[in-house]
DNA sequence: AAGTCGGTATCGACAGGCGATACAGATATA
DNA sequence: TATATCTGTATCGCCTGTCGATACCGACTT
């Protein structure tokens, strides 16, 4: 059974043991999160219970957790058919985030570039850990609804721009990224193994890129190539997606790779 | 002295008298949301200090509420230089909150339909109150760094989008807010007057769409068109934006006005 | 050294959030 | 119609977890 893309990676980061006797920790503001995560695995709007449920929270909590966010903004009812769902106010956040990010900032134009000389999808995703997150999706002619999200992620060891990423890593980082990965596959050819896995950065560091061939979609193939910041430590990293219905992987690889290296490196110098 | 695009419209809202004395309301919530907020008028890291000064939380509550809030992921360090950003974990929520809704779903297709035939930005706002925030974005050839910001937030009285909205509401709605809006110019031909924009509303209730020039950016040509939810009640818009180095204001209007239109309609129609 | 600013840590008091419980309306099952 | 099970909402006393004050440490400036 291969995993769905909908719900993606889950973002929740348990609260170890070790935050809990933190006297600066304020576990109110943790629980609240944590209510507003549950819709991460949601496909659909969630009722007090479910949310109570889901989150672990008691019913009490989570209604006072609930009403306040409402009151706040970041949760909305569902105003056809019952529920609670996230609220517009968490945009706002969005856009803060976005545009206090210095490595967006200065991809953007070198992505539209990029994207206006590929006519392929673009997308910069930033690296966090077992993840990469989506920050910048620029449309090619036919996509998905889910190819537009802004904010999804997708594992770092099954991805191109996480294979180009983690070749700028050491060994061990790259073991232990992949150790800790929860490895189950999207596609059947989802590469899962670690040593395929290491094989497949150790070509990233030969080449300057990774490619993947439907592991993560079916019929799709990306290249990635890695953005790195101060000291040479990688960043994110920039894609270049199409359909195996236009391009053979050894013809993307040779049209686009040339072109993704490139823009990687225009987007470094602008350190 | 015009207004700068780059803070957008203030998304906090005060919190009021009313809910200082509910007693579901968890006022820890609403602090830690409340410092997460204070970088939506910032525009580079913020310290402790401005931070705690800029919330009006006191140094040890705003301290405790950055050490929680980082500890989940919520704030960063800025890598180069010292002060806070906001985190990355705040895009789990715009993922949540964008695949969630059920608009943005069914919008989508229709948008992506549309920016093929334009070959202009295409964009979905939706309707909150006094703004309006973009929610899908699809570039066109050049664009600059806002244009791709999802959560990007402008206000209804001066937009395309909004004003296409506001012909969808009763004139004691519109005149409530442009009441409260505040009305600022962004450019020297934004139209702030309440008998002005008035009129542009009733223009579009003629219409079917609403059209602006240069009212939130010089070189600007938008043109808006609302989308519906149950009740007719208007939910959102879509918007077409073109350069004014490329299109007269009245040759955009009759090459997009029936495409944005048709495209309306298609998606209220899948309701 | 003396001053400022950034970030961190400690601690006792008391407000404010916690859980348990109850209530009301809608939809379902018999 | 009765009964059950969902929704979401409201109340309240106890006790815990958060608050503000204050102190501390290091990095720059002057």
């Amino acid at each position: 059974m291969n995993r769905s893309i909908i719900s993606g990676e889950d973002g929740a980061r348990l609260l170890d043991q070790a935050q809990m006797d933190d006297p600066l920790f304020v576990h109110s503001i943790a629980r609240a999160l944590h209510v507003l995560s549950v819709f991460h695995k949601a496909e659909q709007p969630l009722s007090l219970n479910e949310i109570a449920e889901a989150s672990g929270t008691g019913r009490s909590a989570a209604q006072r957790v609930i009403h306040t966010l409402r009151a706040l903004g970041y949760i909305e009812r569902d105003e056809t058919g019952r529920g609670y769902l996230p609220g517009i106010r968490v945009l706002d956040h969005t856009v803060d985030y976005l545009r206090l990010n210095k490595l967006i900032e200065r991809a953007t134009p070198v992505l539209l570039d990029l994207r206006k000389n590929a006519r392929e999808r673009v997308d910069l995703s930033l690296f966090d850990d077992l993840r990469v997150v989506y920050a910048a999706r620029l449309q090619s002619k036919r996509e998905t609804f889910f190819a537009t999200l802004v904010g999804h992620s997708v594992p770092t060891f099954c991805t191109s721009g996480g294979r180009a990423i983690m070749a700028h890593l050491t060994d061990a980082q790259v073991d232990d990224i992949i150790a800790r990965s929860d490895r189950r596959p999207f596609t059947d050819k989802t590469i899962t193994t670690p040593d395929e896995v290491r094989e497949m950065v150790r070509e990233a560091r030969q080449t300057g890129y990774a490619l993947t061939v439907e592991e993560v979609l079916v019929g799709e193939v990306a290249l990635g190539v890695a953005v790195l910041g101060p000291g040479g430590r990688p960043l994110g990293a920039i894609h270049v997606a199409g359909s195996l219905s236009e391009w053979t992987p050894e013809a993307f690889c040779n049209r686009f790779a040339p072109l993704a290296v490139e823009a990687a490196n225009a987007i470094n110098r602008l350190r």
